[in-house]
DNA sequence: AAAGATTGACATGTCAATCTTG
DNA sequence: CAAGATTGACATGTCAATCTTT
C-alpha cells in the first residue's frame, strides 16, 4: 500500500486529534450544563424525532449507532431517571419499545441551549469563512456506511 | 445563541457520526491486524519518534492526549507485554521514563502496514479529488487547543 | 505547596452467551 | 434456526485521592 503523502499525513493527524479531543470537550460541556451524557442525549433526540416519541430497541440502537446491548444499558439508565419508559411492542412479542416521557422531553429541551452553545464554541466558532458544504461532503466520505432507514414498530420479514 | 443553519446542521451530523463510527472501524482493523489498541499504538509511535525511544510519563501523556493516569495504565500493559520498559529519570527523582524495547519497535513496524491499509480504506479511499489542504485546515480549527511542545528529560522549572 | 506518578473507585460500552418469540 | 433483548464478564480510561520528590 502506498504510504501517506504529506497532505494526507496532515489530515490524518488532525483527524486523530479530533477523535480524541472533541468527544472529551463535548462530554465535559454536557456534564456541566445538562447532566446528560452524549449517548443519553442521542437516544433522547432520536426518540423525540420519532412518531409518538417511541422506538423499538433495535432501531434505536441503529440510529444511535450503539450496540444493541449498549442501547439497552443507556435506556435502562434513562428509565431509572424517569426520562423514558419501556413497554412491549404490540405487534411483535420479541420487541420492546422505548417511549419518551414528558419529563424526558422537558429535560431534552432544557439541555438544548447548552448543547447549542457547545457546538458553536467547539466547532463553528473556528469555522468562520470555511466552505461548510465542502466540509460536510468530505466528512460524509470518511468511513462511509449504509444510511439508516427509518423503521416502524411492526413485525419484521 | 443562534441556532445552527442548514449547512451547519449537516456538518454537525457528519461530525457526530464520524466521532462514533471512525474510532470503532479503526480499532476493529487494528485488532484484526496487529493486536495493538489505538492508545497502545499512539504511545509506541510517540516513543519511536523520541530521542532514544524514551519519554517521561507526563510528556507521553500530553503527546498521546491521555490523562496521566491513563498513560500509566497503557504503559503498564505495554510493559507486561515486553514492548516498553520503565526506568526512573536520571535528572528528576519524581520522574519515570518509558523506553521502547527492540521487541516494541519490531511490533510497531509489524503493525504499520495494517494501519496504513486501514487509513487508506477508511479515510483516504473516499477522499479522491478532495482538497486535502482545505480539509486539514478546517479540521485544525475544530476544538483547537494549544500545540504540544516537545520536552526533554530534565528537571522542570 | 506544586509537580509527577500511581492506585482505587467508578462509568461506559463492547462481546459472547442466553432466553424468548417468530 | 434467526431475530430481538438482555445480562455477565471484561476492557478501557477518567476522576479523586495518595505518595514521593522538588
Amino acid at each position: 500500500v502506498r504510504p501517506l503523502s504529506g497532505k494526507e499525513e496532515a489530515v490524518w493527524r488532525e483527524l486523530m486529534r479530533l477523535l480524541i479531543v472533541l468527544p472529551r470537550a463535548l462530554d465535559a460541556d454536557m456534564a456541566d450544563s445538562g447532566g446528560l451524557s452524549s449517548s443519553e442525549y442521542i437516544i433522547l433526540v432520536s426518540l423525540s424525532e420519532a412518531t409518538d416519541g417511541a422506538m423499538r430497541m433495535v432501531d434505536l440502537a441503529a440510529r444511535s449507532r450503539l450496540t444493541q446491548s449498549g442501547a439497552t444499558r443507556v435506556v435502562t439508565r434513562l428509565c431509572q431517571a424517569g426520562l423514558v419508559i419501556r413497554r412491549p411492542s404490540k405487534y411483535d412479542g420479541r420487541g420492546q419499545v422505548a417511549v419518551l416521557t414528558s419529563t424526558g422531553l422537558a429535560q431534552l429541551r432544557a439541555a438544548y441551549p447548552g448543547h447549542l452553545a457547545s457546538a458553536r464554541r467547539r466547532v463553528f466558532d473556528g469555522l468562520e469563512g470555511t466552505d461548510l458544504e465542502a466540509l460536510s461532503a468530505a466528512l460524509r466520505r470518511i468511513a462511509a456506511d449504509e444510511p439508516i432507514d427509518q423503521r416502524t414498530d411492526r413485525i419484521r420479514p
